[in-house]
DNA sequence: ATGGTAGAGGATCTA
């Protein structure tokens, strides 16, 4: 079984991009995030004819997340219990005994800003939505871009980046207290090429100069990161024509 | 410290 994430900034632009890579590598799971349109745009029969469903939830501007998927879904949730929060950032569904959340954690802008408090707030009830989850089922597998850094291995330049936003410690520790909770950094269970990252900014010739940093992840609980063979990042789409400035990356579980 | 690019939407805001 094969699960992958993928923010695509603006899912209508990255449309034709997202079809070929469901065609190419099969997933049986794709996590997307900032889908960047309303519910009633959403590209339900484009989707279905690569032999996907979808389950998303939408917004104008900005945000929104979605998953598709080769099986139907069933215990769709569209945000966090208990948050009142307008911004569309997390889905969940259930795909026979796998949960699996799509999720969008807000970038933070600046340390100090009001976005970097937003942040900070948010994580803690996504945290403690986590820890209920986890409960609730012993296959949960969390995707998506975090908007966190874990480590200075995750960041081309740590001198650069010391303390700014999505490398911070309070974020850092943000990350850290949701593994704390029984999940596992996918990508860490394995040797990895270094300077391994999934995001690269759109200026500056980032990209060609391997500036990046590791902010979108696969979480696993216990039964599923037991399960884990492979996890990988697809840098191929990054060299695309009109890319994401993020790139997909993949698990792969023997279940 | 600043500014560089991309997307949405039609001037800025967000990343």
């Amino acid at each position: 079984m094969k699960l992958a994430t993928w923010n695509v900034n603006s899912l209508k632009v990255r449309l034709s991009q997202v079809i070929d890579w469901l065609m190419e590598n099969q997933p049986d799971v794709l996590c997307l995030q900032e889908i960047k349109l309303i519910n009633e745009n959403f590209p339900v029969n484009e989707i279905k004819v690569a032999g996907y469903e979808s389950v998303f939830i939408g917004q104008k501007t900005y945000n929104g997340v979605a998953i598709l998927s080769k099986q139907a879904a069933s215990k769709v949730i569209t945000a966090i219990p208990g948050l009142a929060d307008e911004q569309k950032r997390v889905i969940a569904a259930t795909y026979g005994d796998l949960r699996v959340i799509s999720a969008y954690v807000p970038n933070g802008e600046q340390v100090g800003s009001e976005k970097y408090s937003y942040k900070l707030r948010w994580l803690p009830h996504f945290t403690q939505w986590l820890q209920q989850e986890l409960i609730d089922y012993k296959k949960l597998a969390v995707l998506g871009d975090f908007n966190i850094a874990p480590e200075d291995r995750d960041v081309y330049d740590p001198k650069l980046w010391e303390g700014r936003v999505l490398c911070s410690e309070p974020e850092r520790t943000a990350f850290r207290n949701l593994l704390s909770l029984g999940l596992t950094d996918s990508f860490r269970l394995f040797e990895q090429p270094e300077k391994s990252y999934t995001w690269w900014d759109y200026r500056m010739m980032a990209f060609r100069r391997n500036q990046g940093l590791r902010i979108d992840h696969i979480l696993l609980s216990g039964e599923l990161s037991s399960a884990c063979v492979a996890c990988t990042v697809d840098k191929a789409v990054r060299k695309l024509e009109r890319p994401s400035d993020h790139v997909p990356v993949i698990v792969e579980l023997s279940l």
